[in-house]
DNA sequence: ATGACCGCCGGGGGCGGA
């Protein structure tokens, strides 16, 4: 079984991509964040057409997310139980018995936004959702917008204390773990890989990238892990997304 | 080394992204 996590930044602007990135990698499972549509704008048939079923909770201009897959899915989720809901940012379904949630979590802007406190509330909401599950073959992916490891982005003595790599983004992060969640690509992947790489600053050119779309898995699912990559070609197309392909091999 | 890029909406710039 094959998995890819990408934030595709627009699934209008992508679709070529991401068509090509299906027929050559012919992921079982594709979560894709960021779609920027709506649900009724949603190119189904780029997904059918290739044999992938498709569910989707989208939204105009911002968040959106999907999941495609070759396999049926079923239990399908939209949003999290009794959280209300202004932003597409989480699907989760069942898939050959396993349970894939695959979120778009809030960026944060900076420390003194708002929407620095809308990231955390985020992810207290899901981690006390996560808590009360009881799926021991669970999968929890997409763009988590934390760098876990100073290892997993460029410049961590800059970056400290700012969203993406802050000790209150950290708390929750290794409250997932305390959960019995671990980070599997880091397992596979060596230190210094990244999943985004910012438009500005020609930042693929120079290698300053984050480390923030992860799979954080069950032990039995870790178990049955063979490998993961970064699609890091994908990010050097023209006119890509901002972030690569993550992909995990399960056995 | 985030002013500098890209996509959105809308029809000009402003916002959001990490």
């Amino acid at each position: 079984m094959r998995i890819v996590t990408w934030n595709v930044n627009s699934l209008k602007a992508r679709a070529e991509h991401v068509a090509r990135f299906l027929d050559q990698v012919a992921p079982t499972v594709l979560c894709m964040q960021e779609l920027k549509l709506e649900d009724d704008k949603i190119p189904r048939e780029l997904f059918s057409s290739r044999g992938y079923h498709l569910v989707h909770h989208g939204q105009r201009t911002y968040n959106g997310v999907a999941i495609a897959s070759r396999l049926p899915m079923r239990d399908l989720m939209i949003g999290l139980p009794q959280v209300e809901e202004q932003e597409s940012r989480v699907i989760a379904a069942t898939i050959g018995g396993l349970r894939i949630v695959n979120l778009y979590c809030p960026q944060g802007q900076n420390v003194e936004s708002p929407k620095f406190e809308y990231k955390l509330r985020f992810y207290d909401n899901l981690i006390a959702w996560l808590a009360k599950l009881d799926e021991p073959d669970l999968m929890v992916t997409g763009d988590l917008n934390i760098a876990p490891r100073a290892c997993d982005l460029f410049d961590p003595i800059g970056w400290r204390g700012t969203p993406s790599f802050h000790p209150l983004e950290h708390q929750r992060w290794q409250r997932m773990l305390d959960l019995g969640l671990q980070d599997a690509a880091e397992e596979w992947l060596p230190e210094g890989t990244y999943t985004f790489w910012d438009y500005r600053s020609r930042s693929f050119e120079r290698q300053l990238g984050l480390r923030i779309d992860h799979f954080l898995v069950t032990p039995s699912v870790m178990a049955r892990t063979q490998g993961a990559v970064v699609h890091r070609s994908v990010r050097a197309e023209e006119k890509a997304s901002d972030h690569a392909p993550v992909q995990l091999d399960l056995g």
